[in-house]
RNA sequence: GUCCCCGUAGCUCAGUGGACAGAGCGGCUGCCUUCUAAGCAGCGGGUCGCAGGUUCAAAUCCUGCCGGGGACGCCA
């Protein structure tokens, strides 16, 4: 394009100047496929410095696109409407891709961690990232308040990887402070049958682990309060199995997981602490220690020390920050629920105080999930005992529906959740028309197998791809990488879900207009199937990179 | 009071500088002797919260306002 724009100026065609030379070319896809496969807007851009009209820039660019022909790629360009350049693809360009999305079937799609894709804007592959999320103490099961961050992390991770990135998932959790101790005595209390303290926590599971207490957990104990940390430390590890098991159901798993204590323990926090006072971040006023925020645009100073001489959550928050970069990540991502939004500016200056950059530090905060039965509020308190068990949801839901529905909405939208439409609605999930196309190219595949025609090994120079039904759907399938590569540059999912709905509708068209295996027409049916498999292989990516799975049969 | 997010079809949500604003669900009408009808074709449904501004071009960017949600602790 650039090529042409300057073979126009030197050949006359259209008027020289610096603005016109250096102007940013930008090419895009056109939402309307009679505008070609491709579409620019140079000309419109051009008009001003040009002082010309934009269709005729477009049409000099047009042709002398035509005369080069860029080597076999396009197979048209033409100027259209108020000066829009729009570029058609060759059949040759076009079956190539559809050859190669077949020969590299397991990788079709992703983005390599070359030198290449690194340099690209907004790619950043081959960057090592910590995405932290779901996070919830293990006081009790994970609910379905917890369920938006564990799908939130785990798509965006599967992004990131998608776009070659490296990526480690974090879990972050508290196992030393009072409430582990809190629901330790609650445990105890309910073995020797006294009644659950008014703070401790009163959900079933609680009960269910009161009979697997056993007495060696508690020797050495010597009074009530150890019996209780004791009682609550291996509680809580039940419940970690618990949540472990849960996360694996959602097909999510962790890489690492770190505790608070361990930030203490490992002098992460007390590091944290040297380095901010090395820089003069600190200062001392009514017995506490407070980190200058303010310095860096933050409402207020912040605590790190209080007046009693404990440290503040924000304390090994930053002690974290420390240590995460010690492992070598390039990036952190939080996932944090918007009601944190207050502690974002805070975690981001500290970490700019400690002297890394700030814009490797960053916070996705999840929008709310209202959950509501019958128009009725729930509320979600894991103390109360009176929350809904994700794995409740799940196990009626499913996981496939509960992905995409998630992963179709953007991370940051509050939603209201009825659990009566969705437990009506889940059949009705869009997840399954994608599922449903997947199953019926499989199908067609054993119908083909079966009546021994194979698919043709290549379509390049068959001409298959000239038009018609073939070229149409062609088209969307080839675009899975373009697709994954918007998903990990805007860091977002929605993408891939509009993809996949629009590729199993152009498939359900293709199965009414075009019959695949006709045994009178051994030639065009395998050519068919060879375009059938490799839609198969752009819909099973686009739902394996969301984490569902795709069926052969339903 | 300050700050953050949201406001698009009856409902749930995509679209975030480009050519007539999209999908699913719901409503209505047709289509199974033919590779899976969990499908297909069609109809109906919109002041893109409101008002200004920037731009050749605004649902998209800027300002103000209105409406909904949330946060503003030496809690975790």
């Amino acid at each position: 394009m650039r090529e042409a724009l300057a073979r126009a100026i030197d050949s006359g065609e259209l008027p020289d100047s610096p603005e016109a030379r250096s102007v940013e070319v930008e090419v895009s896809r056109p939402a309307n496929p009679e505008h070609g496969d491709l579409a620019s807007n140079v000309a419109l851009r051009l008009a001003k410095p040009m002082r010309m009209a934009p269709p005729k820039i477009a049409a000099a660019l047009a042709s002398q696109l035509a005369l080069a022909g860029e080597r076999g790629l396009l197979a048209s360009a033409e100027a259209a409407g108020a000066g829009f350049l729009n570029l058609r693809y060759s059949e040759d360009a076009l079956e190539a891709t559809i050859d190669r999305a077949r020969a590299d079937s397991g990788v079709w799609g992703r983005l390599a961690a070359d030198a290449k894709t690194a340099g690209q804007a907004g790619i950043r592959a081959g960057r090592h990232v910590n995405v932290e999320f779901v996070s919830a103490n293990p006081t009790g099961p994970l609910t379905v308040g917890n369920a938006r961050g564990a799908f939130v992390g785990d798509l965006l991770s599967r992004v990131l990887e998608a776009g070659g990135q490296r990526v480690t998932r974090e879990y972050y959790f508290n196992d030393s402070g009072v409430q582990v101790q809190k629901l330790g005595a609650s445990v105890l209390a309910i073995r020797d049958g006294h009644e659950v303290p008014e703070d401790g926590y009163h959900g079933d599971y609680v009960a269910a682990l009161a009979p697997l207490l056993g007495e060696d957990i508690l020797a050495g104990a010597a009074d009530d309060e150890a019996k209780a940390w004791a009682a609550g430390r291996w509680a809580s590890a039940r419940i970690r199995e618990g949540i472990e098991a849960s996360l694996e159901r959602l097909g999510v798993r962790f890489d690492v997981w770190t505790t608070e204590g361990s930030l203490h323990d490992d002098g992460w926090v007390a590091q944290a602490m040297e380095r901010l006072r090395a820089g003069g971040h600190l200062y001392e006023q009514d017995g506490a220690t407070w980190f200058r925020s303010t310095a860096f645009g933050d409402d207020k100073d912040r605590v790190l020390v209080k007046s009693d001489g404990n440290t503040t959550y924000f304390a090994s928050d930053i002690g974290y920050v420390i240590e995460k970069f010690s492992r070598g990540y390039d990036h952190l991502i939080y996932i944090w629920g918007a009601d944190h939004h207050g502690t974002v500016a805070r975690l981001r200056n500290a970490a700019e105080a400690m002297g890394f950059d700030k814009a490797a530090v960053e916070v996705i905060l999840t929008g709310w999930v209202h959950f509501v039965e019958g128009g009725e509020e729930l509320s979600m308190s894991k103390r109360a005992g009176t929350f809904i068990a994700l794995d409740d949801l799940l196990a009626e839901l499913g996981v496939d529906a509960a992905r995409w529905y998630f992963a179709s909405r953007g991370a940051n939208v509050n939603m209201d959740v009825d659990l009566e439409v969705a437990r009506k609605q889940s059949s009705e999930n869009p997840v399954y028309y994608v599922q449903y196309a997947h199953a019926r190219i499989a199908s067609i595949l054993r119908k083909a197998a079966a009546a021994g025609i194979a698919p043709a090994a290549a379509l390049e120079g068959s001409g298959l791809l000239a038009g018609g039904p073939e070229g149409t759907l062609a088209r969307i399938v080839a675009r899975l990488p373009e697709v994954i590569e918007d998903a990990a540059s805007a860091q977002e999912t929605q993408g891939v879900t509009t993809y996949a709905t629009e590729l199993a509708t152009a498939f359900h068209a293709f199965y009414r207009d075009a019959r695949v295996v006709d045994p009178e027409a051994p030639e065009l049916s395998s050519q068919r199937l060879a375009l059938v498999d490799a839609t198969r292989i752009s819909l099973a990516n686009a739902l394996g990179l969301l984490g569902i799975s795709a069926p052969d049969s339903m």
